[in-house]
DNA sequence: TCCCTATCGTTCGGATGCCGAACGATGCCG
DNA sequence: CGGCATCGTTCGGCATCCGAACGATAGGGA
């Protein structure tokens, strides 16, 4: 029975921790833009084309009503449209507005300009490995399993 | 102008998603044990000796309201107790039970088994490197500065 | 001593973010 | 045509947090 770390010494800690900081940094900034965090997530799935809300709700993996919120969200500021699918008029497709894609250009540099912030002081070497690791741990985007 | 990459790939990201996951993941761990992840800050805390909630409420960086609720429920588990201050009568010291000490090396445990999880198919070296660098960008426990 | 004010814990209402059930509109198939 | 499935939506509920207000208690000054 060897002497145990206390909870803050763990990894998961960590990442909990850091993860809430992340995010209420992150909405901090993007409120600027009028954006929540979770739009962001809406933009970046646009951009590889038009998609349907049932899709963008399981890639996201989020029920489908809180795409509806979402979406409504970001038609109010006109970065994405509904446009009703004309073969299978139950579907609406989502499309990036043009502003979408420039509200788009500026999360990243909002995400940039983040990064800079938490790894200020943080040796290069070390953030290189730490964005490899992090990514290695992140399980696959859209799956999530239920028990 | 460089080609920007995408919100997925800034560490900012990977923080934010696997501190959701990881916190689902513990706080699924802990039910067992009938407690929430929020109540463990507390048992730890304590650890070090008996605390005023307000006290408890700053360094955890919650409200003091917050405090009330996790107390009652780590109370009703038997684990802390509420000791009104024989000088101060307005204080509640919180003391840690024997119950409250076995349930903190429980949480140590499952944090221990988390890590593993996490850290499943990581290389030994950046493990060791990422726990390093987790904790240099982690924002000194308690204090909340507010705008 | 007696107020006046500050502090501690508590209660209550509200905001937020998510889920799940139910429902209308629409599509599909026998 | 009729029954059933699917998509988007609405609604209520749950969890977590905050902030305002309040009672009990403490402390300091007239």
């Amino acid at each position: 029975m060897e002497p145990q770390q206390p909870w803050d010494d763990s990894v998961a800690f960590s990442l909990v921790r850091l993860g809430a900081v992340a995010h209420r940094r992150y909405a901090e900034l993007l409120s600027d833009l009028g954006l929540r965090p979770r739009q962001v997530g809406v933009l970046e799935q646009l951009r590889a084309g038009p998609m349907s809300q049932l899709e963008l709700a399981t890639t996201l993996g989020v029920t489908p009503s809180v795409v509806v919120d979402m979406v409504d969200e970001l038609e109010r500021l006109e970065a994405v449209r509904r446009v009703r699918d004309t073969v299978d008029r139950r579907r609406s497709n989502l499309e990036l507005t043009d502003r979408g894609r420039e509200l788009g250009r500026s999360t990243r540099e909002v995400a940039a300009g983040l990064d800079e912030e938490l790894l200020a002081g943080i040796d290069p070497d070390h953030a290189r490995t730490l964005r490899a690791v992090l990514r290695r741990m992140l399980p696959p985007r859209g799956l999530r399993q239920e028990a």
